[in-house]
DNA sequence: ATCGAACAGTTCGACATCAAAATGCTACCG
DNA sequence: CGGTAGCATTTTGATGTCGAACTGTTCGAT
C-alpha cells in the first residue's frame, strides 16, 4: 500500500522494456555479422539446433518446439530445404505428417556453429551473480507462465 | 569452480528461453485478439506511445527511441500516416529531417489504449516478489549494457 | 460404406524487419 | 560558386511472421 498502482505500472513497464532490450541484445550478439551464426536467421538457427538435439520430428512438433505458427515452419522448413540442410520425409502410415531430418550438410553445419554460439552466450552470461541469475530465471517462468494459464479461460 | 562450463552455459540456455518466453507472452498478452490494443501492431504502438509521451520526434529518434532501423520506421510511420494516426511535418530550416507528430485522431486513440495496456500489465505482474523484480529488471539491464558496451570494441 | 470432425501442412495476404543502395539536403572547404 | 563529405530518409529486395482459408488425410460414428 505504500506504492501507489501508478508506481507499480511504471515498475512494470520498466521490466518490459529491460526485457525486451536484453532479448534482442542477446539475440543480435549472437547473430552479429561476421558471426558464424550469421549464417542462418535466428529461427533457422533454432530449428537446426532442436533438430540436432531431439532427431527427426514431425513439423508440427518442431513449430511447437520453437514457438512459431505452422504457416511460419512452413516457410522455415522451405527455406532450410532450399540450402539442403534438411529433407521432408514422408511417414508410413500417416500421410500427413511431415518428418523433418537434418541432412549431413545440416548436422555438420549446426556443429560447426554451435561451439560459437556457445562461447557468445558464456561472454555474455559470465560473471553475474548466480543466485539472482536464478531468481530471474524463475521469475520469468513464472510471469510465462501466468500468461499462459490464464490464457486458457479469457 | 564447483560448477562446469558445461552446466554454465545450460542455465545460460534456460535463461534465454525463459527471455524469450516471457517477452513473447506479455507481448501477446497485450496485443491479443480482441484487445483494445490488437488495433494496432506492437512496433505501432510503441511508436504512438513515445509521441504521446514526448511529444513530436524526427523520425531517427523515434527509431532510436523503439529500438528499429530507419528503413523500418519508414515502413511504420507510412502505416500510421496511411490510418491518419501521425502527420509527417517539415522541420523548418533543415529538410533533410521530418518530424512525426501525432494527430488528434491518434492522441485519442493511444489514450483509449493505455487504460487497457496499464490494465493487462497489471493483471500480468501484480502479485510478484517485489525485491525479485527490482534484482530481475538490474539483470537484464547489466545483460543488455554488457552487450551494448562490448559492441563498439569488438 | 460414408459422412463429418479433427488434424497436418500449405497457401495467401498483410505487415514487420533488416541491410544495402539510392535520393535529397546541409554544411563545409577552397 | 562548386565540390565533397555526411546525414536523414526512402526505396528495394529478401526473409520472417501471423492468421485465416484451403487441401488432403485419418478416424470415429452411424
Amino acid at each position: 500500500m505504500a506504492v501507489s498502482q501508478r508506481d507499480q505500472y511504471l515498475r512494470y513497464r520498466s521490466l518490459c522494456e529491460s526485457m525486451k532490450r536484453a532479448v534482442d541484445a542477446v539475440s543480435s550478439h549472437i547473430h552479429r555479422a561476421g558471426s558464424a551464426c550469421s549464417e542462418v536467421s535466428p529461427s533457422q538457427f533454432a530449428a537446426l539446433e532442436a533438430l540436432y538435439s531431439r532427431g527427426p520430428l514431425h513439423q508440427g512438433e518442431l513449430a511447437c518446439a520453437i514457438s512459431r505458427s505452422s504457416g511460419n515452419m512452413t516457410v522455415i522448413v522451405d527455406n532450410l530445404e532450399r540450402r539442403g540442410l534438411v529433407t521432408r520425409c514422408g511417414v508410413h502410415g500417416d500421410r500427413r505428417v511431415v518428418q523433418i531430418c537434418l541432412t549431413e550438410k545440416g548436422a555438420h553445419l549446426i556443429e560447426l556453429l554451435l561451439p560459437e554460439h556457445r562461447s557468445r552466450l558464456i561472454d555474455v552470461f559470465s560473471g553475474l551473480d548466480e543466485a539472482d541469475f536464478a531468481r530471474c530465471d524463475a521469475l520469468l517462468r513464472e510471469i510465462a507462465a501466468r500468461i499462459g494459464g490464464s490464457d486458457a479461460e479469457s
